[in-house]
DNA sequence: CAGAAAAAATAAACTAGTTTAAGAAAAATA
DNA sequence: TATTTTTCTTAAACTAGTTTATTTTTTCTG
């Protein structure tokens, strides 16, 4: 039997309210309970109608791949988060694996349509998202890697744990060697 | 008589009907129209609860300034476009002002939720912002200025006219001096 | 726990983009 | 239309960040 526990709490918490077993039923029937192992691929530029997914456990990351095979992350999501492409059901550009063993709750995008006309906090978690990632847009425009790698020690310091350097890197826009500069630079400030 | 021709209009086609004259009332008492020449502010940052505008005519751009005086464009927006800082009601971080003379209708943020509940296709907008606003974020993070200069002129060839070119680089993250290389060079290649 | 594989550090040469400054062109205004 | 102000161009010296390559360190796997 398949736990969707954290999902339900999700939702009791977005509503501020239990919610009904008939609600907990169109919940648990509209999304698909999935695992995937460190690199496994849940994503992948070019497919269409890709799915929503709100992550009960591990790490996931959404990146794009230039035409010379660079990679570059656009955002990591863990635990509690949502990750998708909100231009879903367009073919996408993006890429996404899991960074750690990670199990998902997927959801279509017409289910996902549905959900947010019913529980509004969700649309305003999409107002959410777009206000942290202009935040990080102006970070990126106006600062100097440097600095953006500061700034997300302070918010973010947990995140450095748990993932390889060069996947920091590519979220700061910045490749790992000079990243790498950064770090060695701002250890020997700080003894 | 102030005319809310255009905003209503543009409610009616968001809704795919026409609107009772209650309904229209709602929306001319939500909203208040205002005009702006050129140069003129709407925004500064530090400043709480500000307003979302939607805008009738002429030419707004949203920007930051960071410590040391310099700009930084983060979106232009024109005629039949929104614009304001979804954050609100918190301080924002933000400046607005009119690139060229500009009339809008203006709301606050509680009759915006008020209405973003009741015309549901506005709340999609959202959305629509944020797959932008990533778009452009994976532009300037992946390609160079050159490229990014390209993309613009290929998408928004009118822009270009209507903007002063040290605004352009603001928005490209370059300084003008580059930009202006940057034509030169493709001035030179294509005749 | 040995060997292989992946990740990080370091160095050196390079390039995309910045800075400062001065002159030319274009636009606004009297 | 002459004058002032704003915008754009060009040049030259500079710097933040890249590239390629090699070595060291850490992590994974049999």
């Amino acid at each position: 039997m398949v736990d969707y526990s954290v999902l339900l709490s999700y939702f009791e918490k977005l509503n501020k309210r239990e919610l009904s077993d008939v609600e907990k039923g169109e919940i648990s029937t509209a999304f698909r309970k999935e695992s995937f192992k460190k690199k496994g691929v849940l994503m992948r530029a070019g497919e269409s109608n890709t799915r929503h997914y709100y992550i009960e456990k591990g790490l996931l990351r959404l990146y794009v791949i230039d035409p010379s095979g660079k990679e570059f992350n656009v955002l990591f999501a863990k635990e509690k988060q949502w990750l998708g492409d909100l231009a879903t059901p367009a073919p996408t550009p993006y890429y996404i694996d899991a960074l750690e063993s990670t199990s998902v709750f997927s959801i279509e995008e017409a289910g996902f349509q549905k959900i947010i006309g019913y529980y509004m906090d969700l649309a305003s978690n999409i107002r959410k998202s777009y206000v942290f990632l202009q935040k990080r847009f102006v970070s990126i425009l106006s600062k100097t890697a440097e600095e953006n790698y500061e700034e997300l020690i302070q918010q973010n310091p947990e995140l450095i744990q748990r993932l390889p350097q060069y996947h920091i890197s590519s979220y700061l826009g910045v490749t790992p060697v000079f990243l790498s500069k950064i770090m060695s630079k701002r250890a020997r400030k700080r003894q």
